[in-house]
DNA sequence: GAAGTTATTATACGCTTGAATAATATCGGC
DNA sequence: GCCGATATTATTCAAGCGTATAATAACTTC
């Protein structure tokens, strides 16, 4: 009976392939289908290995899911240039790759569906939702000062929570049936009613 | 040993009664914890009774799927009265029970999160879209001759996709969050995007 | 290069799962 | 009021689940 040999991975490294790998099983499987063992496997490391790395699995998916959320926010959050081109780029950004990715809404429905039964997703959720808004809402700010718009807070806060809305509706969709939409159709719409929404062209 | 008492469910009934437990079960525990055994608990039965009724547990899930799309898209279809009302009520109904709650959108994630995995499901997801959708086209196409506008279908379909889009979006946050938002504060950012969408007021 | 540390494997355990089967209670037709 | 049909229960099964434990291979340190 030989045993298998392996290499003892670097400082951390191994937990971040456990957690892509929990994330790859989610998207392909399903939530029931990512257990233990098919994680261990697409990672290349045998189940026991889970337990040294993580308290359980409900903790491993948890930190999963902060993976995911960081990742859909961190694109929208790294935009640059003036305000027009940021605000056109934080909307273009949800219809391209990676983040416009069936993968993505996968992961995304799949921890939103557990919201609802573990508080810790809930509270996960929740500050990814906030800092999702919040970042739109500066962003709308900039851009209406620098239209020469005034507008309260609350009145941005309205914009942020509408075009939230909107751009997650479509971005969903996309993900989920891409076929229905025409190239670019999407982030067309998207543009075009983000400027009704504001009255104001989205161009420097 | 006694043997539990039980009574003959009349014809379609008891379908009917372990579908709408199976969708408990998936709000309450999640996809994973809606087993058989928690389901026929939930319906007052037991498990050896779902294979009675169903091929499998995999087909009862699906057509659970099938009734909460129905009932998500049939309370948007029976809405009554002159073109902008209609569309008015359209969206108001989206934010207000039974379609505005958490149990919904926790059933809505639940499925969407398979489509990827069960192709079965992306078909029902795929036509539930395009109904509501096309409601929502058919809608807009009626409202707009209304207030005298002339549209193109391409028009109304880009209309169409947006306003769902937008709708679905507040949807999933109010559901989920329903706490960061005031009190009916969702239905009238909808309204009022909606009409910056379509520049034009929902009124009579 | 030997000793100590620990990341990793291997194996086993108790439980739960979806499904199959056999026994039985209920009901409609006569 | 019995009888056949079948809806329902009870029980069993193999497979898969998450986790615990012990053996071991790979690095670190001196």
């Amino acid at each position: 009976m030989t045993r298998r040999t392996f290499h003892r991975a670097p400082e951390g490294e191994r937990r971040q392939e456990l957690i892509e790998a929990t994330l790859d099983c989610i998207a392909e499987f399903g939530l029931k289908g990512a257990t233990v063992r098919q994680i261990a496997i697409r990672a290349g490391v045998t189940a026991g290995l889970v337990r040294h790395y993580f308290e359980s699995k409900d903790q491993m998916v948890a930190e999963a899911y902060r993976a995911v959320i960081a990742s859909l926010t961190e694109q929208a959050q790294n935009v640059e240039g003036d305000p027009a081109t940021r605000l056109r780029e934080f909307i273009a950004v949800n219809f391209t790759e990676p983040v416009a990715d069936s993968r993505s809404v996968s992961l995304w429905a799949a921890f939103i569906s557990q919201v609802r039964v573990d508080p810790i997703l809930a509270e996960i959720h929740r500050e990814g939702y906030l800092a999702f808004r919040n970042t739109l809402q500066e962003l709308l700010s900039e851009f209406l000062a620098a239209k020469g718009r005034r507008a309260s807070e609350e009145e941005c806060r309205r914009y942020a929570i509408a075009i939230n809305g909107l751009v997650d509706g479509l971005w969903v969709e996309g993900c989920l049936a891409g076929d229905l939409f025409r190239d670019g159709e999407l982030v067309s719409i998207a543009m075009a009613s983000v400027e009704a929404v504001l009255g104001l062209p989205i161009e420097n």
